[in-house]
DNA sequence: CTGAAAGCGCTAACAC
DNA sequence: GTGTTAGCGCTTTCAG
C-alpha cells in the first residue's frame, strides 16, 4: 500500500523539467491559451504531464490570481440535516453543476442557527462568493443577511431579499403568483372557506404564498391561518386535525408546500373525509416525492434547479464583472396539476 | 453601493503594520498558539483585526501547508439532480458538520457518468481527500474508484468497497443483515412467495439487500427479483402491475428502498389488494418522506446521516496520521416498524 | 514561440 | 515574547 502523503505530488516545475521547458510554457499549455506553443512542444509537455500524473495545485493559483475558484452555499436550517428539504437539494444541484461548468466549486456549510453562522463565518475565506438560504421570521434572516455583507463577499440570496443590502443579488420563485392562481382553481371549484397552513418554523417563501392565496380570496372566499409542524409529520397531522374540531371541515386546505399538503390528505383519510368531493387539498412546489401521495396532491411546480443554476451564473458575473447584471430575479412557477382539486 | 471587488481585502501584512508588530506575531494571534504571545499585544492585534474586518486568507495558508482544507464528495448518478435521493442528503448533511467541526469545507460534485467524472479530475485538485457514491452496476462503480485512486487522494467510498485500491477505506450500512431480519419478520407473518423489487438503474446497496432476503428465505420461501423503474415513479408501478399479472399477487413484496415500496403499496391499491391482510410490502432506509405512505411501510431504517459523519472522521483522521484507522467500516441499521407487515 | 524574474499571503524554523 | 528569512506553486510582465 502506497499513500499519497509519502510522497510529493509534482509541480509544474517537475513537469517543465522533464520536458525540458520552462515553467511559463507548461502553465500555458495548461491553460490552453491559444497559439503561445508550438505543437510539437505541446504534445511533448501533454505527455509528460500524463506520465507524472500532473495535476496543477489550486492554492498555487489562487493566491496568484487573488481568486478561489469556489462559491459557498450556507443554509440556515434549525435541523442539522440541512439538505433533506428537496428545496434545497435542488439549488444545491443547480449551482454545484452550473459552478462545475465554469471550473468552480461549490461549498456547502448547514449552520443551525445565528451563532452557528457567526462561528463557521469567523474561519478563513475559502469562497469568491455566498448564496445564503435562511429560513426563520423575517427578523432573524435580515441579521443573518447583515452577518454574512460584512464578510464583503458578493452574496445571493435565495428566495428572499432585502434591498438595503450592498453587493447583494436575490432570486426566487414567484410564490406569490402561483399561490394566486392556485386559490384561484380553489375558488372557481367553489371554495369559500379555505385554510392555509403554515408551518410552526418559517421559511421566506410562506408569506409570499399566504398574501398570493390571500389575494385570489379576496371578497370571494374566507381566508384562515393554521400552523401545522413540518419536522415532525405526525404532530403536523394532529394539528390539522385539532383546526378540523374547531374550525370544522373547511372547503379546501393549501399547504405551505406539498408536505404539509400531504399531511392534511392523511388527517382527512383518518375523519373519512372525501378528497377531493368534500375536501380539497394542495400543496407547493412538486418535487417527485408528491406522487407518494395518494390521491395525488395537486401543487406548484417550483424551479428550484433552476434558482440554484441561476444564483451561480449571477456570482459568476458579478465576480468577472464586478457588478451584478440582475440584483432581482424572479423565476416563474406553473401549475402542477393533481387529482386534489375538482374539475 | 460599494462593493468588495473594488477595494483590495487586508492581508496579514495590513494587521501587522497596523498594530505595530511583526506578521509572525499576528499569524500567532489567529492561530491561538499557546503563550506565545503577551496579552497585551494580543488584546491590541484582536481589535485592529476586527477594526480591518481581516480574514485570513485560506491560499495562502493552503500553499505554505500544502494542505486545501476541504474534502470534495463525488456522486456519480445519471440525474443531474443528482442530491434527490435523501441518502446522499443525509451523508452530505453529515460530512458536512463534522467537517466543519474541524475546520474544513466540503465540496460537493455530481456526474452524470464517467466521462463526466473525467471531466472534473482533470481540474485542480482542490481537496486534500475524496469521498465517492457511485450508482450503477459493479463494473462500472469499479472504474470509477479506479479513475479516483490515481488521484492519488485519500479516497473514501460509501456504501461499497474494493478492498484491492490503496489508501482507500469503504463505510457502509449492513444492509445484508438489515434485510435479511426484514425478510425473517415476513416468513414468521407466513410469507411464501417472496419478491423483491430491485430498481433498474442499479446502485452499491441492492445487492447485499438481495442476498439477505434471500439468504432468510432460504428454502423456506420463493423469492423472484423484478425490475422497477425509481426514477419515473409511474413507471415503476405500472411494473410491478405487470409484475402481478405474470406472477400472480406474492406473499410479500420488499422494495430494494422505501420508494420502491411505496411503488408497490400504490400497485396494490390499483388492483384492491388489501394490505397487509393480502399483500406485505417492506421497503428500506425510514427516511422521513415515508411517513407520506398509507398505510406506513414497514423498513429499515438507515444511519446515512452518521454514516457521512464516519466518512468525513475516516478521511480527516487519515490526512492527519498518513494511514486509516480502520478500512472497514459497517454501520448497523434498525428495524423501522410500519402497517404493512402483518403482527 | 519561449524564458527569467517577481510576488501573491501565509507560516516553520530559527535568531534575538 | 517578538522579529527575520525563506519559500510553498502558480501566473503576469517583460525580454529575448
Amino acid at each position: 500500500m502506497t499513500f499519497a502523503g509519502s510522497r510529493r505530488a509534482p509541480t509544474l516545475r517537475d513537469v517543465a523539467d522533464k520536458a525540458g521547458v520552462s515553467m511559463m510554457t507548461v502553465s500555458n499549455v495548461i491553460n490552453a491559451r491559444a497559439g503561445r506553443v508550438s505543437k510539437d512542444t505541446q504534445t511533448r509537455i501533454l505527455t509528460v504531464i500524463d506520465e507524472l500524473g500532473y495535476r496543477p495545485q489550486r492554492s498555487g493559483r489562487s493566491l496568484r490570481m487573488q481568486r478561489e475558484y469556489a462559491i459557498g452555499l450556507t443554509i440556515v436550517h434549525p435541523d442539522r440535516r440541512f439538505l433533506d428539504d428537496p428545496y434545497l437539494n435542488e439549488v444545491a444541484a443547480g449551482m454545484s453543476n452550473a459552478l462545475a461548468n465554469a471550473g468552480y466549486g461549490l461549498m456547502i456549510n448547514g449552520v443551525q442557527d445565528i451563532d452557528g453562522l457567526k462561528k463557521i463565518v469567523a474561519h478563513a475565506a475559502g469562497v469568491d462568493a455566498l448564496a445564503v438560504f435562511a429560513s426563520g421570521d423575517r427578523e432573524s434572516r435580515h441579521e443573518i443577511y447583515r452577518i454574512l455583507e460584512r464578510l464583503h463577499h458578493p452574496l445571493a440570496i435565495i428566495q428572499d431579499d432585502m434591498p438595503e443590502l450592498s453587493d447583494t443579488c436575490s432570486v426566487f420563485q414567484d410564490d406569490f403568483a402561483g399561490a394566486r392562481d392556485l386559490a384561484d382553481s380553489l375558488l372557481a371549484a367553489g371554495a369559500e372557506r379555505i385554510v392555509f397552513a403554515a408551518p410552526t418554523h418559517t421559511w421566506p417563501a410562506v408569506e409570499r404564498r399566504e398574501a398570493g392565496v390571500r389575494a385570489a380570496a379576496h371578497r370571494r372566499a374566507k381566508v384562515t391561518r393554521i400552523g401545522c409542524n413540518e419536522t415532525d409529520f405526525q404532530a403536523g397531522i394532529d394539528q390539522i386535525l385539532s383546526a378540523f374540531d374547531r374550525l370544522g371541515i373547511p372547503d379546501a386546505i393549501v399547504g405551505a408546500n406539498d408536505q404539509i399538503g400531504i399531511a392534511a390528505i392523511h388527517a382527512a383519510s383518518r375523519r373519512g373525509v372525501a378528497i377531493p368531493e368534500t375536501l380539497m387539498v394542495a400543496g407547493f412546489n412538486a418535487f417527485p416525492f408528491r406522487q407518494f401521495s395518494l390521491p395525488l396532491i395537486s401543487s406548484v411546480s417550483s424551479p428550484a434547479y433552476a434558482i440554484g443554476e441561476t444564483v451561480a451564473e449571477s456570482l459568476l458575473y458579478r465576480i468577472d464583472n464586478n457588478r451584478f447584471a440582475n440584483p432581482k430575479q424572479v423565476l416563474s412557477v406553473a401549475p402542477a396539476p393533481g387529482a386534489t382539486i375538482r374539475n
